[in-house]
DNA sequence: CTCCGGAATGAATCTCAGTTCATTAATGAA
DNA sequence: TTCATTAATGAACTGAGATTCATTCCGGAG
């Protein structure tokens, strides 16, 4: 049944996710997903496979927000910049599809592949909305691929610290060359609803106190690096 | 011989920088070491804790440049952040210190919190930097600690592309993540020239035509992020 | 010259997690 | 009901590589 695949592909989200890649090894993920663990590689050829495809997945859902918004040809390209930021960002501190491992911990090498390409093409994505901007006249003259990258570096980066706090260390006995060998009463704490919606959410209003305001943060952040200095004023906010 | 130890740290950092952290085992640091595998348990409790220190003073290299910069108290904040921003940039570009691999390649969990230590005190000095900018109201009030994050994810990401051209792919198995085993016996198959010499770091001659370039998007890009927008125009680039 | 103590050695050991596969259970057609 | 085909199972296998340790080596003291 290829039911349980889904179930597999789920199960390698939410350990990763709640656990941290460390944890998560194949008998875990399948015990999560309730199948044993030979049957992982009925639907996978490899543990990097799955947990590639996985990671895929996750970071497609938030490309397509993302482009959603960038394609919004008659706003302002910078306008439109600041709302993809702060919708990414909201949708990342809010636990839906992203979280704090998938985003800043490393997996092995082969799907860290992944991650490396899902950061390019949001960079390009971001890039290219430059590009229009420019184009448009509505901002300065500027590498808009390099400065794309840094749009998405930035975001992330922000995210790292407000995002941890929900994400305690993963840790694993594994750098005993180190004091304290971490393990405060494993995470476990997100609830990880079983799957969010489609790739329509958008920013919904209400929100958490703050979270509201490090997003914003975030998108004036971005705004500014990228249109604030020498374009026209016309576009105030 | 307590130089033994300086080696082991040395080669495992050129290890790393020219290999990557797969490449890294404790054998082929011995040997680029010229010591034997087990001597490296005389001078480092584990492996971790190897890389562990060697990370860490490669970071505190870094840092320590760029707080030499904060801390010329005379000039403006934001100057101080553009000229720390192209500095380290400078220096990652060119590959004194730090390189591709220590900055995104993924280590070992133990291993890995340096890393995200080192990009939080980063983060701090910068933070620091701009919150000196308001109190000496040449910046616009913001978040200081999240904007300081910020601006060191931008430069870091803006980095990545441009340092990934000059380092080797890591290799094993392909994204696929299929079987087929890489690693054909030895895995001390490259040469490994034992040189090494002084942290300088060959790098080809192959000079900058863009290196100028590059760094002073990067800056621009944080000084625009951090002040462009609302802050008086009286620093003009 | 011979004898120690500690450092160096590197092959052997140990661990651990990904992968395999012989076996069992389930499904459904004859 | 019975057989055939496919999926599931999970214990055993395997390989990679970190760690160990019995042994060798070396410099200096007696």
């Amino acid at each position: 049944m290829a039911d349980s695949r889904r179930r597999i592909l789920e199960a390698a989200r939410v350990v990763v996710a709640e656990q941290g890649y460390a944890a998560a090894q194949v008998a875990v993920v399948a015990s999560v997903a309730d199948v044993a663990t030979g049957s992982v590689y009925r639907h996978f050829p490899s543990k990097a496979s799955l947990f590639a495809e996985m990671l895929r997945a996750v970071c497609d859902r938030e490309l397509a927000v993302v482009r959603a918004i960038a394609d919004e040809r008659d706003r302002p390209a910078l306008e439109r910049i600041g709302d993809a930021v702060a919708t990414f960002a909201d949708r990342a501190l809010r636990g839906e599809g992203l979280a704090y491992a998938v985003i800043v911990e490393p997996m092995d090498p082969g799907v860290d592949q992944v991650r490396l390409a899902a950061r390019a093409r949001l960079a390009e994505v971001f890039g290219g909305l430059i590009e229009e901007g420019m184009a448009a006249g509505q901002l300065a003259a500027q590498d808009a691929g390099l400065r794309g990258a840094a749009v998405v570096g930035a975001m992330l980066e922000a995210l790292v610290a407000p995002l941890s706090r929900r994400a305690a260390a993963t840790a694993t006995g594994g750098g005993a060359g180190y004091p304290g060998g971490r393990r405060p009463g494993t995470t476990t704490a997100t609830p990880m609803d079983s799957d969010a919606g489609t790739p329509g959410g958008r920013r919904t209003g209400a929100a958490a106190p703050d979270r509201e305001a490090i997003t914003e943060e975030i998108a004036a952040f971005c705004r500014a690096a990228v249109g604030g200095f020498p374009a026209q004023k016309e576009d105030r906010k």
